[in-house]
DNA sequence: AAGGCCATGTAACAAGTTACATGATTAA
DNA sequence: TTAATCATGTAACTTGTTACATGGCCTT
């Protein structure tokens, strides 16, 4: 039996709370682990299908608007229980940002401050976002670890923002470009 | 004519630099961009060969071991100069390690731990050497602001996973699983 | 009862990963 | 001179994204 990504496995995991459509799991994906494992409805779908037909989830009764429902099967929590028990891989980070600056001699230091400026109030957003769940005191442990690293990032993102006028100060441009 | 993608254009960015095999371009993409943008070889060649057909890049003189360099054409360095004048998206963190611990009932407390505790070296040895790197003062500026971003990101981690014990502690495994 | 929005899902495409193939050099 | 390894690349598959389609529900 082939491995489960960990796309798939969230959706058993988020299954065994009960019965969920599509919808539900990606809503679920996106306001839960959205922000360490991005999502989106389509592969949730295909996920489900899949799911199906190795007989990790079943569809439960159609209701209104087309809605499909699904739940776990006893072989879907066992995969998930032993997916959950394999040690995780690496994580990967993906910033376009870094990339420019990276080739930001092709700019110079004033546009990619600006660029990079405009990043901010999202970081600013979300750090506070987190900060008042954690606040809220409504978080079981497992979520106050995850919010709690999102916390760390957070700051340590704003943080290198403000350093970056230091840094880049006087960095030359191409002469063409 | 096609939006450039982040992988083709760091491609574009790296032949401004002379002409490259895409054995090369994979490594210096690798070596140089590595920590913040993903890219596989499979993927250098295939946009390569996009690149080549759309006029961007042009093949030079094959050499020894099927070796294909490729160079910039002037439409190559136009769109790349385009690409970087266009504001980055917003980067995306994946993070299995935190996926697991949001379903981290299914463990416990413990099992998570050692979980954690196993990238730990990672974090380490990438944070010293981003250290160093700006201990030598071999770098640019621009290489600089990115390297300062590791510097914060993997502290960030590391003061993370020094907290993770004292979070966790207590949390309540599931009855079953 | 019409218009707009919401919930649901599909289809087509683009990007990313893994496994394999091949011939040149280098080392034993 | 054989084996190991390195540089190069291709092919097959999996994941991720974007754009579209449809019909029920709610509001006026």
């Amino acid at each position: 039996m082939n491995e489960l990504n960990p796309t798939a496995a969230a959706i058993l995991g988020f299954l065994d709370a009960g019965e969920l459509s599509g919808y539900d799991l990606a809503q679920a994906a996106a306001e839960i682990i959205g922000d360490f494992w991005h999502v989106t409805r389509s592969q949730v779908y295909r996920e489900l299908a899949q799911l199906t037909a190795r007989g990790l989830v079943e569809p439960g009764e159609p209701a209104a608007r087309a809605r499909q429902p699904y739940r776990l099967t006893d072989a879907g929590r066992a995969e998930f229980s032993r997916w959950i028990a394999t040690p995780p891989p690496p994580e990967q980070v993906r910033y376009p940002l870094l990339l420019t600056i990276a080739f930001g001699a092709w700019l110079g230091p004033d546009r990619l401050l600006e660029m990079a400026a405009v990043h901010r109030p999202d970081h600013e957003r979300r750090l506070a976002t987190y900060r008042s769940y954690l606040a809220d005191g409504g978080l079981d442990h497992y979520q106050r670890a995850t919010v709690t690293f999102g916390v760390g990032y957070e700051q340590a993102v704003l943080s290198w923002l403000d350093q970056l006028p230091g840094i880049l100060a006087g960095a030359p441009a191409r002469a063409d470009g």
